[in-house]
DNA sequence: TCAAGATTTAAACCCGTATTCAAAAACAAG
DNA sequence: CTTGTTTTTGAATACGGGTTTAAATCTTGA
């Protein structure tokens, strides 16, 4: 072992790849560009990873899999679903144009009808928000918190959707619809959903 | 004036552009992917076009453009807001995992954050199917065939939301929602928002 | 300190890119 | 058919891509 193991070595290049990723999109990042955010040269990188395509896909994995633990733990010590609910709504959303983790997410969108692999990380990481969103619905509905209009499943799969397009309107830079008005919008839609005035903390 | 007119060339382009980009992606097509599906070499490509990116924008333009007029031809000899609204959600989704026209649109996706004329082109089609539809809940409204839930410009983003969302889940060939499950977790939402039953007509 | 091993570099390789340009081909009009 | 113009080709250019490889450097353990 060196000063940093093989699997750390790795974990800095699927870093340096996700951010070359959103400077260049994942179709038109090169070795290059990912060698340079890493401070290394390209023959360095192919040194940890036998290919370029295979380092994009990890980085991609990689990044999904933050981006959705990150949402499980801002709502691990909640209690009221009615509070889950909001709070999960804003963590699906990207802070702002520039959001690192949406960016990396909807790199894969147009990849993703050509790409197999990045086929199959998307719908993973859609019914996995799904089903996160589905267990918060159907606690709060048990508890009388939520009074749904229709199958947890529906509605859970509605929320995911309205996130998902968001995120590429706000990426996009639209004029009017930012974080706020997102979170908003979908709000206004849970609202109807559950029955539940779901107010916001501030 | 030859056979074809210079327009009329360039618009054959286009199209050969349109293809190639869904083959290839916006970020990895080249010059020899639409001159071959334009059965032509690169150079005849480009003694039509000044460079590679201006067709390229012309291209999703005119998709874009074919696109939003398409669903507005669809609904054009409608009286019935309720029929208007189920026969828009439809078109507003793809017929299957390729369609070219929602491939196309797809693919600026990832793109419209990096390159501002993408973005733009996106978020105006985006806004003039918001207003397309705020139309029709807007005159279901006054007729009183819809009672809106909500204000109609909120209804309106959401569905077109949806819509965006929902291409994106069957172009990635997600194994359970198709055009048809699609259009079911859409008129989901626009029955509660409208208060309309919206029956599908088979 | 020294030797062995791991890591990085720099250069070479080959392939493909966009773009330019002179020559050839196709075409329209006289 | 011939002339003049438009269109297309094919080669040349110059650059950048991923990948390989030998040499150089760095790191560790003895």
């Amino acid at each position: 072992m060196t000063r940093k193991s093989r699997t750390d070595r790795r974990v800095d290049l699927i870093d340096a790849a996700r951010r070359a990723i959103i400077r260049h999109g994942t179709e038109g990042v090169g070795l290059n560009h990912v060698a340079e955010e890493a401070g290394l040269t390209s023959g360095a990188v192919l040194y940890h990873y036998p290919n370029l395509s295979e380092l994009l896909v990890d980085a991609h994995h990689a990044g999904m899999e933050r981006f959705y633990e990150l949402r499980l733990k801002r709502i691990s010590g909640m209690r009221d679903p009615a509070e889950k609910l909001v709070v999960t709504i804003r963590s699906g959303l990207p802070h702002g144009p520039d959001d690192p983790d949406v960016r990396l997410l909807n790199e894969l969108g147009g990849a993703a009808a050509r790409n197999r692999m990045y086929a199959l990380l998307l719908t993973t990481l859609y019914d996995r928000q799904v089903a996160m969103y589905q267990s918060i619905l159907e606690t709060g509905g048990a508890l009388g918190t939520f009074t749904l209009t229709d199958d947890s499943l529906v509605i859970a799969r509605n929320l995911v959707a309205l996130e998902d397009a968001y995120g590429y309107r706000i990426t996009a830079r639209h004029p009017v619809i930012g974080p706020d008005e997102a979170v908003d919008l979908i709000l206004a839609y849970a609202r109807t959903a559950t029955g539940n005035p779901l107010k916001t903390s501030h």
